[in-house]
DNA sequence: CACCCTCGTTTTGGATACAACCTCCGCGCC
DNA sequence: GGCGCGGAGGTTGTATCCAAAACGAGGGTG
């Protein structure tokens, strides 16, 4: 029952850039319910809180040293982000998406990134192109599931990240955060052994990822979104072929 | 400054169906935050608040007898919502979009308002036809700007209502209360007298809900899809040339 | 043996109280 | 006269405390 980890700082599977750095302490000047947000979030995400495992006020609280105030605000964040659901005076439960809501989420995806990616890839800078680059060759070496995950969830965030809309760029990154739990069963059922050959998808995936940034290295807009939109179809119809992904 | 309406039941412009009847009272078992959630976003949403308007968190809790707590949750929810924007220890203002944000919602709506009624169309029973129909007439006859404003809306929701994706029609109706101030001020600014003729776009919109309707009483996805798409973008335009609605 | 009702415990929702921080107005300085 | 600055007042953030509702164990009943 690990609710929160304590320190725990991971393994960090060798993010440089860190964009979303440390996950627990807190910032200058933040308030106390935006540490508590990420802390969670982070739990969530990394896996250490299991989809429907119910989250106490109290016990968060005191893991944390503050009062429960600042719980529910952090709670009532992460509803609204979908990784939390809460009911009335019954407490709140990590999320956990059926079948139809993951289906949902993804034919909203196939709208909303090749739109960010049209509109990221004509001005994607040069250091933008080879931090891609970089990244794609590390997915190509990696056997890690965790470690997979976290380099294709930022190479496809990276990709998207020139593109002037943030509020799109906020709502793409909180459907990656939804789907998270199925990408990672999808990819612990599936991965090979350590030293072995990709498995599962990860062939197919790498190659979509190599005409991917080829697009993007040509900045052409038009390309990268017809591949992008083919690509997130397809991992789609992969996961929901795994049917034991879904039930529990 | 009426932060929030007192009684004020409004004129409520012929709504029977009444999806989102009582903005003040609570309902049987239900939270404080959202009533004052509700109570909120109507304010903002009727223009009894204005964007960039300062929210004070003291001030909502007296006029609704209640205390600090629930009023935050309500600023937090509204926050996720776009329609209020927070700064810690700064406040809480009504959001105010500038150009570039509007024009971004924009281009997302046009992503996922056609995905919406593809899905919708189909699945339209007889009585929701009816019901569209019903309204659609409707505004053709009004000629009170806010009253037109309130009908298209209902329009647009109930012609995606069957769609049985419920995370994006929760979306779709934030974009909608997120661009509802400057559609207010279009209208308000390009309505003829009362008992005049249609004015500004309002005679192209009334073509344009003929052929969506047309399209959605046969049930055709696709056709009902480009359509709205055309609607949505022009639209768009036809706002964003009205500069004098963006700057005050 | 299964189901339902009851009551105590636990947990959440909300109010009050206190601490941290910002806002804003007036003053001094350039 | 405009600009920066500092303190008083006010607003927000958080902790503590009380009320209300759900959860669960235990016993009774069909």
């Amino acid at each position: 029952m690990a609710l929160v980890s304590i320190p725990s700082n991971m393994d960090r599977t060798g993010r440089e850039a860190a964009e979303d750095a440390d996950g627990g302490r807190a910032r200058a000047g933040e308030l106390l319910g935006e540490v508590v947000t990420r802390r969670l979030r982070d739990d969530i995400l990394e896996g250490r809180l299991r989809p429907g495992e119910r989250i106490r006020q109290e016990a968060v609280a005191r893991e944390l040293g503050a009062s429960r105030i600042p719980v529910r605000e952090a709670l009532l964040q992460l509803e609204n982000e979908g990784l939390v659901s809460l009911a009335p005076y019954s407490g709140a439960r990590v999320a956990k998406l059926d079948f139809a809501e993951y289906t949902e989420l993804y034919r909203i995806r196939e709208q909303l990134e090749p739109l960010a990616i049209a509109e990221s890839a004509p001005r994607l800078s040069d250091e933008a192109i080879a931090q891609l680059r970089h990244l794609m060759l590390q997915i190509e070496q990696t056997r890690d599931p965790a470690t997979w995950l976290a380099l294709d969830r930022r190479f496809h965030l990276a990709s998207y990240a020139a593109a002037p809309m943030p509020r799109l760029l906020k709502m793409i990154e909180g459907f990656w955060n939804s789907t998270q739990q199925y990408r990672r069963a999808f990819y612990a059922a599936v991965s090979a052994p350590r030293d072995g050959p990709l498995a599962g998808d990860q062939p197919l995936t790498v190659v979509e990822h190599r005409l991917l940034f080829d697009a993007l290295e040509r900045r052409d807009p038009l390309d990268a979104e017809a591949i992008l939109r083919s690509h997130i179809r397809r991992t789609q119809l992969t996961l929901a072929g795994r049917q034991e992904v879904f039930d529990e």
